[in-house]
DNA sequence: CCAAAAGTGTTAGGCCTACACCCATGT
DNA sequence: ACATGGGTGTAGGCCTAACACTTTTGG
């Protein structure tokens, strides 16, 4: 099937089965060497990137809508996922649609509801479909173009985890389980956009009895090996409801 | 016409001019008296209340349509309007439209966009629309039974209003141009929910270099009357930017 | 004089920052 | 020895809460 086809098919079943004009985007984050990444799509015929997204079925939730979209993408469930923002301008999603015919799906003017996720780098496992020619993991900081509205969307999310770090189980989801106290503070560090001070930041994260204690880490380096820890996930939601209040 | 035909004129034009599956609703905070009051509606045919709302024209963006269903609601343009949330559960808004032909409009499945507005009270008349009985303020202590998930949309507009309360201009729309320093503090207080220290408060708000100082109240009690200030727009929205930093 | 409003001083506590210094561990 | 990691002590600065005291004004 050529590209036109498979959107063909796409717009067909989108008929059927969901609601009109409503949309949904994911902005996908991942914490990964050290920077944070995000998931994006290249569609086949496009020739830009975009937000992974999908529409909502007409027996559906949207939150649903949210975590199926992101499954199919990810093979992940039990995601991290909150809504933040509604994008509703008039133009914003038919300009790259263009090229299709008008009947299509597609070239309808869509309402979409922005989602952001944390997700487990190492646990996801990036999902190609078949409109689409690959889906990877972006550095934050390296983005390529981006479809419609979507670098405006990702920039909205982007704010919305600063603002929200201190009420958002950030270091839970987007850590694998076990983690290190320099992986933890360089997470916080690049969210935040700015050093911190590694004693004071020790001091602050025990300060919440949220961490279990493991063996240390069987290290292949010249160095002391770090500590692994986890959260206990009881007391890490106790203390996200106060929020984490500090300034760091 | 009774009330039935008043929906159906209003499906009619509705499936001319509007998108479907997507509707507004919005909270509508004033400040009157101490209290802090929002705007509701009484359908006529139904014994419940609900929050101003409507859809979204077909070249419309979304918060011009918000602003639209304001202004026809308060006649007032120029209203502070924020976007906060979005509600897309299946059946949250059929079920008190049961009583209509399934062929309406009003019976589709809506997803709605919550948006909340800060408007001041003395300067708002209150519109009643055709197919509304009336159209009050109402205060946040007292709600009567609203319809469909209304209860739950004025809620978390409540507790993003609070949330928001060092970034939002709350003084500046709430009150009235000129107002004075005890009606400043206890609109905040009405706010938080809790009382504020007179005299550190006073501190607070003068150090942040916001307030015009004007000639003082011509009052007709048998006390000192109080000063009147209104707010320096400029270094207000300045403050705004890096949010009134503090914790009251 | 009284009651409401306005303004200022002061103290104690809490938290954050920054710097400093300690110890542990694997090569 | 050295580089990395883990942990604690402490002083200064800033903000806040709480209390107190003074002054102004209209009736």
């Amino acid at each position: 099937m050529n590209v036109k086809e498979l959107f063909e098919k796409g717009s067909e079943l989108a008929y059927q089965s969901c609601i009109p004009h409503v949309s949904v985007d994911c902005v996908v984050f991942g914490f990964h060497e050290s920077s944070l990444k995000v998931l994006l799509l290249k569609m086949k015929g496009v020739d830009k990137w975009g937000l992974p997204g999908g529409y909502v079925k007409k027996q559906e939730d949207l939150d649903q809508a949210a975590y199926r979209i992101l499954k199919a993408r990810t093979g992940a469930s039990n995601i991290f996922l909150e809504e933040f923002k509604v994008f509703g301008k008039v133009g914003r999603s038919e300009a790259d649609m263009a090229h299709l015919p008008e009947s299509f799906w597609q070239r309808q003017r869509f309402v979409s509801v922005g989602y952001y996720a944390l997700v487990n780098y190492a646990e996801i496992t990036p999902v190609t479909d078949r409109i689409s020619e690959s889906c990877e993991w972006k550095d934050i900081d390296s983005l390529p173009e981006l479809m419609m509205d979507h670098r405006e969307i990702l920039e909205n999310a982007l704010h919305t985890l600063r603002r929200n770090i201190n009420y958002s189980p950030v270091g839970l989801n987007l850590l694998p389980r076990e983690f290190t106290m320099p992986q933890l503070q360089r997470l916080y560090e690049i969210i935040l956009g700015k050093p911190l001070h590694r004693g004071n930041f020790q001091r602050k994260i025990h300060s919440f009895n949220i961490l279990n204690k493991h063996d240390a880490n069987p290290s292949k380096k010249a160095h002391r090996p770090p500590i692994l820890y986890s959260f206990d996930t009881v007391r890490y939601n106790e203390a996200l409801q106060n929020g984490l209040k500090q300034e760091w």
